[in-house]
DNA sequence: CGACTTATGTACCGCTTGGAATAGAAGTCG
DNA sequence: CGACTTCTATTCCAAGCGGTACATAAGTCG
């Protein structure tokens, strides 16, 4: 099945849509959606409003699929730490994960799931909504991961999953605005090894 | 000593400072500073920007007065809590007034000083910074009260009063992301009793 | 009263915003 | 070749941005 026709009717495009999204993604992670503007974007992209446009839609839907990228790469260790054999190594990869990506060199500090859309205009609810969604999701995926640590016998059957799911995503929230404000990766991961030494579900 | 003169000269001002202010506060909570525009501003104000460039200076003044209004309002809590007798009471008066705070129905959701410039453009970088800075110096005054509770014997002599100040910081700031996210007073409550479960300086 | 001082309302400023229209460039087809 | 399709570059758009000029209103002062 598929047809894999490389060769596609029409100008071919230009630039590589793939470098694009990257760097769309990097100017909404560092300036939020509202505060990055057209020019910023397609001035990092290297392409001209016109081809944005041709390519994207507009605006939101760039900014959509700038998350989909963000979520698939920078966030994805929030993914991959639900396969930790225990609901304790599952709390501490997401927690290493989160303090590695909001201090990533090569990107911008914190999180452009918190710090994307936090506050908004009207202009911005749509982003705003979005990455509440794409919250909410995300602990929801770690509470049924911690119930079934539960279900397994892996944590005590009085343990609240829901709860140790909201609490993991809150402090993992807190280091993405700690991040924002500048400390480093180090202090980060001693907040976050604090956060874990009271685990006790 | 002072010139307590209550008459000056001039035409007397129409509006009330101190509401406006109030006005002024909860558009910068609600929309963040570069999601609040003039308009917005002086609309929930019932003022002109006249009246706006007249008494506060510019937008970014107007901010900063408006962040002094909420320190000494919404987020007095901050200070208050560091007189609670023992340091767990301090961290317990801290969540509880994050919680409060976060969820006031008579305000918007999540906290002015993590949301009002997380994330920011060029134009919002001084006030980005200003918050930043106002973030620093509470984490600071925590850490100070905590390291007097080591002091003075109520803390552990191993306790590290640094690094138990940053972890109950970045709890709060993680119930302001929540809160912005929707979640209501008794969920983040619960939040706070669980990241205090396992409080073991 | 008239000089002075301060607040207000209106109208305006240059600039930027997200977005569209249009013409031409660069390809694949038959 | 020429028809067709897609991308690119330039130009333009109305609306909104933060901020200002200016005339006038409303007070205190001598």
């Amino acid at each position: 099945m598929g047809d894999s026709r490389n060769t596609v009717m029409g100008r071919p495009r230009e630039f590589d849509i793939d470098e694009a999204l990257e760097r769309a993604m990097q100017v909404f992670w560092e300036r939020g959606y509202e505060g990055a503007t057209l020019s910023d974007l397609t001035g990092a992209m290297g392409i001209t409003k016109t081809s944005m446009y041709a390519a994207f839609g507009n605006k939101e839907q760039l900014f959509r699929r700038a998350l989909e990228r963000y979520v698939e790469g920078p966030a994805s260790y929030a993914t991959r730490a639900l396969e930790e054999p225990t609901a304790r190594g599952v709390a501490e990869a997401i927690l290493r994960g989160a303090v590695r990506t909001t201090t990533l060199p090569e990107g911008p500090a914190g999180c452009l799931t918190v710090q994307g859309a936090l506050a908004a205009s009207d202009g911005g609810r749509p982003a705003h909504d979005l990455l509440v969604g794409w919250r909410n999701d995300a602990g929801l995926r770690l509470e049924e991961r911690f119930q079934r640590a539960v279900d397994e016998g892996d944590l005590p059957r009085d343990a609240d999953a829901r709860r140790l799911a909201r609490y993991i995503m809150t402090v993992a929230y807190g280091i993405a605005v700690q991040a924002a404000g500048g400390l480093g990766h180090d202090e980060l991961q001693d907040i976050a090894d604090t956060a874990l030494r009271g685990w006790q579900p």
